[in-house]
DNA sequence: ACTAAAAAAGACCGAAGGGTTTGTTAGTTC
DNA sequence: GAACTAACAAACCCTTCGGTCTTTTTTAGT
C-alpha cells in the first residue's frame, strides 16, 4: 500500500467514526481535518467532495459490520448456534463497537432518511441485506430440520434485528451495556422457545 | 391565547417537525423561518437561541407521545389490553405519526447522544420514563393476577419498547408500515405466550 | 542524485450558519 | 387619540461551512 492509499484509508477510518457519532451535518470538514491531521488540500486530493467521503465512510463501516457477522457466524456449525452468534454480534456492537457510536447502519438510516437521499438509499439497502442475511440463516435451519417447519423466517429475522437495534440505542443513550445484555438474553430465549424444535 | 403565545406555539410545532426529520444540525434557522413564515427577529423575540427552540420542540413532541400512550391505555381496563394498546400506539407512530419523522424520543437520542449533551440527557430521561411506564403496567397486571407472577417486568418492557422502536426505524427507512405491523403482531403473540396467565 | 509525478499545504472564495441590534408596525390602555 | 408595549421585520455581525486553486514538499523510479 503506497502513501496515497494509506492516507485515503486514514481519512475513511477517522471520518467513519465522526459521521457515526455526529451525523452527516454534525461532522464538518474541519473535524475531519483535525482527526486526520491533514489540511483541506490533503483531503480533497483523495475525495471530490464531502459526500464522497461520507459514502466511502459508510461503505467502510458497513463492510466491517458484515465482516463481523460473517466471522462469528462462520465459526458455528449448527443454525441455532449461528443465530445465537448473530445475537452476540449485536451485543458486541455495544460492548466493543465496530465503529464508535453504535451501529453505523441504523445510525445512518435515522440520520439520513429525511435529509440525504443517496445515503438513505444505501442505509436502506444495508438494513434489508442484514434482514435477509438473518432470514436465510433461519431458512437454512428449517431445511436442516433444526428449526420448526412453520417458523416464520422473515418475521423472526425482523424481530431479532429490530429488538437488538432498538436495545442498542437504549444502551447507547444510557451509556451502559446492561440493557443490551438483557435484550440479547431475552431474544435467545425467544428463539429457543419459538423456532428451535 | 394571545398573539404572542400563538406565535410561540407555531414556532414550536413547526420546528418540532423539522428537528424530528432533519436532526438538530440539519435544521437551520432559515428552515424554521421558512416554515413559520417569520423572520429571525420574530423568532428570537420568543426564544433566546436555537437551543431553546430545540428544547421546547422536544418537550412538545415528548408530551404528545406520552399523551397518546395515556389516552389509548386509559381506554382499556385490563392490564393485558393496556399492553396491547401500547403496542398499537407504537404502530401508530409509523402509520399516523405524532410528529412527522417517526418517534421523536428515539430520533433525538440517536441524533444527540454524541453531540448535544443537554438534549441527550432529556432524551435519555424520556426513554427511561417510557420504559418505566410500560414496566409499571406489567407490574400492575401481576398484582391483578392477570400476568404470571414470575414475569420479568423491566426485561419485558425493554424488549417491547426496543423491538417496536427498532421496527419503527426499519419501517421508516423503507417507507412502509408493513414491517412495523409484523413486529406489532409478533410482540402481541409474545406477550400472550410469555406473560399472560 | 536527479527528476517527474503524487501528495499535501495553505491561501482564498462565496454562501450559509447562528446570533444581535435597530427600526417599524399593530394592539392595548387610559 | 396619545402613550405605551408587545410583536415582528430587516439589516447586519462574525464565524464556519464546503469547495477551489496554486504552490510547496514528498515520494518513488531511474
Amino acid at each position: 500500500m503506497n502513501k496515497g492509499e494509506e492516507t485515503r484509508s486514514l481519512i475513511i477510518e477517522k471520518s467513519a467514526e465522526l459521521f457515526n457519532t455526529l451525523g452527516y451535518n454534525g461532522c464538518s470538514l474541519n473535524e475531519i481535518m483535525e482527526a486526520t491531521q491533514l489540511k483541506k488540500g490533503g483531503i480533497y486530493n483523495h475525495f471530490k467532495n464531502k459526500d464522497e467521503i461520507a459514502m466511502a465512510a459508510f461503505e467502510y463501516s458497513y463492510s466491517k459490520v458484515i465482516k463481523r457477522f460473517k466471522e462469528h457466524i462462520m465459526k458455528e456449525s449448527s443454525s441455532y448456534n449461528k443465530l445465537l452468534a448473530t445475537i452476540e454480534v449485536f451485543y458486541s456492537f455495544g460492548a466493543n463497537p465496530v465503529v464508535k457510536g453504535g451501529c453505523p447502519i441504523f445510525n445512518t438510516a435515522v440520520d439520513a432518511t429525511d435529509s440525504h437521499p443517496i445515503l438513505r438509499k444505501r442505509s436502506q439497502e444495508a438494513i434489508n441485506t442484514l434482514l435477509k442475511y438473518v432470514e436465510i440463516k433461519i431458512e437454512e435451519g428449517k431445511i436442516e430440520g433444526e428449526f420448526k417447519s412453520n417458523a416464520k423466517a422473515p418475521e423472526t429475522a425482523l424481530l431479532l434485528v429490530s429488538a437488538m437495534e432498538g436495545a442498542l440505542m437504549v444502551s447507547r443513550v444510557n451509556d451502559s451495556t446492561r440493557t443490551l445484555r438483557t435484550a440479547a438474553d431475552l431474544m435467545k430465549t425467544y428463539l429457543k422457545q419459538n423456532i428451535l424444535i
